[in-house]
DNA sequence: TTCGTCATGTAATGGGTTACATGATTAC
DNA sequence: GTAATCATGTAACCCATTACATGACGAA
């Protein structure tokens, strides 16, 4: 059972209860708020992750405060132990398709906060490599075909284009600040090379 | 057996033989580079689709031309039967969750020549509300949680939440120009009530 | 007391991919 | 002749959903 779980939940879950501990009910409103406009989640495939989770040792259930009556348990609150965090840095350190993916890529971004300057850049470059790979496909495709297309299929087609140009260009405005911030880093490093991180 | 198909890979593959006859590698590449920008079927899932379609009498193998040595047989064109097209039709009559969520709006879309008009009105109608309630839900989602949030989880949702609103921009172009049709053909129906369609 | 929503969980199912296996045809 | 790509197909797996079952708790 150990280490079959799937990336793109194990990631938003650990990732959650890093920032706070919190129960599965809770744990998906706050991930379908952080995700909503991308995806979302059923209880059908949290609980089960939480489940394998703790089996692994990656979470474990936070003791209720005394002042609650025991024998009282609704809510399982849930914490990260040490090797979650570890786990969860693990996750985080990864550079590759399972960070840059449509299905993935929103949730790696979302934790950009705890990911190294250097992932992060090769995060979004490797997203934007990915978006320009299948806009050239595409392009390449559509001008092997000789059929001309109906006009729904032209307008789908140019609004996916388009669509898909514009995260490109949001990619390379984060790309462009995530570099001059690197930049500003690096100089001061230079300037005082005593000083920490 | 019959009946069990899913619908998108199903409507996909119908559409695409009613324009003209294919074999399943050719099918594929037409339908990745129709939808490249938003999806990608592979072949795990195109080949059995065709079996089953093939099974239901949907539809069948083409003959050869007879100019072709018997005999041999490569590819394995594919074309509609009655029925085929019987249900190409119902599959494009309903307007309902099943045209307008993420997965199956953009086969719909890409068909839409052969889509009456009340029903591409309904499909986008039910498109755009679709995604005004996502907006919703995130938004009060959002309002609920004191918790500020930090630049990245920021980004990510202005980033959604304007690629959200570009299409329903979109989708209210869109619907103006299908009125603005209906309207027309309508004032024109009235002017000759003796013309045909 | 009853209704809504909070809260946890499981079983069946769905819809698809990946990896593999196989062979024909084409270009060099 | 050999490499690339065209072409078909299957089995194992993956990830998640839907539908269901259960029950606590608060407000009307």
């Amino acid at each position: 059972m150990t280490g079959s779980r799937n990336g793109v939940l194990e990631l938003a879950v650990l990732g959650s209860l890093h920032e706070n501990p919190l129960h599965g009910y809770e744990l998906r409103k706050r991930l379908n708020t952080l995700l909503g406009m991308f995806r979302a989640f059923s209880y059908g495939s949290l609980y089960p992750c939480l489940k394998g989770l703790l089996t692994d040792g990656l979470i474990v259930e936070e003791e209720p405060p005394d002042d609650v009556v025991l024998g009282r348990r609704s809510k399982i609150v849930y914490k990260l132990t040490a090797e979650g965090k570890e786990r969860l840095q693990e996750l985080l350190t990864q550079a590759g398709p399972s960070s840059w993916e449509d299905e993935s890529f929103g949730i790696h971004f979302a934790f950009f906060r705890h990911t190294e300057a250097e992932v992060r850049l090769r995060i979004l470059e490797g997203r934007r490599s990915r978006l320009e790979e299948r806009m050239e496909n595409v392009r390449t495709a559509l001008a092997r075909t000789r059929e001309r297309l109906d006009s729904y299929t032209l307008e789908l087609q140019r609004h996916g284009l388009e669509s898909v140009e514009r995260e490109v260009r949001w990619l390379n405005e984060l790309i462009n600040t995530e570099r001059a911030q690197a930049d500003k880093s690096q100089s001061e490093r230079d300037k005082r090379p005593d000083s920490d991180e």
